[in-house]
This record gives structure tokens, C-alpha cells and sequence, in this order.
DNA sequence: CTGTATCCCTGAGGATACTG
DNA sequence: CAGTATCCTCAGGGATACAG
């Protein structure tokens, strides 16, 4: 289902249904949920090894998107009472489901990201889409 | 190409590749991007359509996030000198091939949100996955 | 109509310290 | 090991006013 009906008529995208991507990115939009989905994959990790897997990431934001991501059904957490508490975390289902999409984002990234690097590139000579970047002094 | 291509045995995710991810989250995972992208879908838009499909963004969100995706290479600003001033955006290949995934999150996001809602508000009940939501139930 | 420039505020999220 | 609790920063982004 990935390719909808792309180019071809008048197909502008869902009009109201826009608060559905507003929900998804809401979900999957931050900063750290993609990337714990994606590093899941289909086994089950535990904590250490997820916050080993993914760079950067601080436990604080770690416990709290996979309490989010568990809350909403996407993933599940094992706990197991032994001397060395541990925990292991696993996609469900319903997160398998939307991995398929999160690959599919990351896999247009891996195919695409130089194209607009270059693009990027181009545009800074040509000068198309800076943005604000403050060419003279600002008031001071 | 959309798939993996290292995944070897079981799918785990892509190991050092997650830059990837978090360099497509740096772009599209912005609070307008994806839905700027959906709501162009294969057609030219002007600028004030772009506003009026959009509820809630602001001007300055919006052309903000049509000239990072311009400066991308994901779309083409036309500017139309007439004497009520016209400019379009239009998405590229580039941009048509990123709509691809997008509307497969956006699918996603149809298809399973309700179920997520469902998750959410079961796991409210069980206590599964609060996080730090101040619990006005201290004494249990 | 299509932006640009400012002000300002909220909250995502990093750093750090502590607990079971 | 697997979190929890606090503090604090910084930048995303809304509101508004102005300009071509």
C-alpha cells in the first residue's frame, strides 16, 4: 500500500483526513520514536542494549517513548525478577505494522538522502531557499 | 529499494544506518512537513490553497517549511508575476517519490489509529504505560 | 496575495543525581 | 541493570505587525 495513486489526476491528498497525519506524527514524529521502532525490529532487546543501539539517546527519553510506544500497543515490556533485573522490549503486532512504514522511510532516506544533500548544496550557491540566515549585522 | 539491505537474518534493524532515520526525521519529522507534502500530493498549489488545506499553520511556518523543502530539492516555487501576486509549489520526482512513504504512514495512521486510541485509553486503565502524568490516585 | 521581521512562550529533551 | 526525579536550556513555532 505504499504507492497510492501518486501522479495521474487531480488526486490532491486527503483533505480533512490530514488529522490522521497529524496524529501519527504526533506519535512517531519525535525525535527518538522511529528510531526505537526501527532498532526493535522484530526481536525482542533489552533496555541496556536498546540505549546501547541508539546513540545518543538519554534514559530519560529512552524509558519515556517506550512507555509511550507501550501504551499505545506498539511495542511490549517484559520484565523478569531475576538478580540482574532484566527487561526486554518487543514490537507487537500492531508495531511490526507501522515498521513496515518506518522502513519505508528509512529506505527512501538511505536511497534519496545524498540526492538532497546535493540539492541542498546547489541551493546555497543559487541561492534559492535560504531561509533566515542573517546576511548583514542585525540591529544591535 | 525501499526495503533494507542489510538485513541479514531476522529483521533487525539497519545497524549504524540509523543516521538515515534521523537525518529523514530532521526533515520530515517537523510539525508541517509531511502534511505540506500530503496536501500537495501531485498537483500545483498556490501559496494561500497551501495555507487554507492546512489548518492551523502559520505564514510563517509555512513558507518556512516550503523553502527548507525547496532548498531539499522536494518541490519548485513558481512565481507568477502577475498583478495579484501567484507563486505555486509544485512537488518533484524527488518529492513525489518521498510522498510515496508518507502516504504510507499517513495509510498507517488511518488504518490502525483507532486501535492505538483503543491501546491507549485500555492501558489507562491497567496502568500499563503512564508515564509521569500526575496520577491523582496517591494513595493506592 | 505572498511573504518577512520580531517578540515571546511553551515544552521537548539533555545532564545529572538518586533508587530499587 | 533499569529506571525515576529535577533542573535547565534552547529552539520550534504561534501571534502579530509590516512590506513588496
Amino acid at each position: 500500500m505504499a504507492a497510492a495513486r501518486t501522479v495521474g489526476g487531480p488526486c490532491q491528498a486527503w483533505p480533512e483526513d490530514s488529522a490522521f497525519i497529524r496524529e501519527v506524527l504526533d506519535r512517531i514524529g519525535d525525535k527518538w520514536t522511529m528510531l526505537i521502532i526501527s532498532t526493535l525490529g522484530a526481536e525482542a532487546v533489552r533496555y541496556s542494549d536498546l540505549q546501547a543501539s541508539i546513540p545518543g539517546i538519554s534514559q530519560r527519553m529512552l524509558t519515556q517513548t517506550l512507555k509511550h510506544l507501550e501504551r499505545d500497543g506498539l511495542l511490549t515490556r517484559t520484565a523478569y525478577a531475576e538478580v540482574p533485573p532484566r527487561v526486554e522490549y518487543e514490537l507487537t503486532d500492531l508495531g511490526r505494522s507501522l515498521l513496515d512504514a518506518v522502513m519505508a522511510m528509512a529506505g527512501w532516506a538511505a536511497a534519496h538522502h545524498a540526492e538532497v544533500a546535493s540539492n541542498r548544496a546547489a541551493s546555497e550557491l543559487t541561492g534559492i531557499g535560504r531561509a533566515r540566515v542573517p546576511v548583514s549585522t542585525p540591529t544591535d
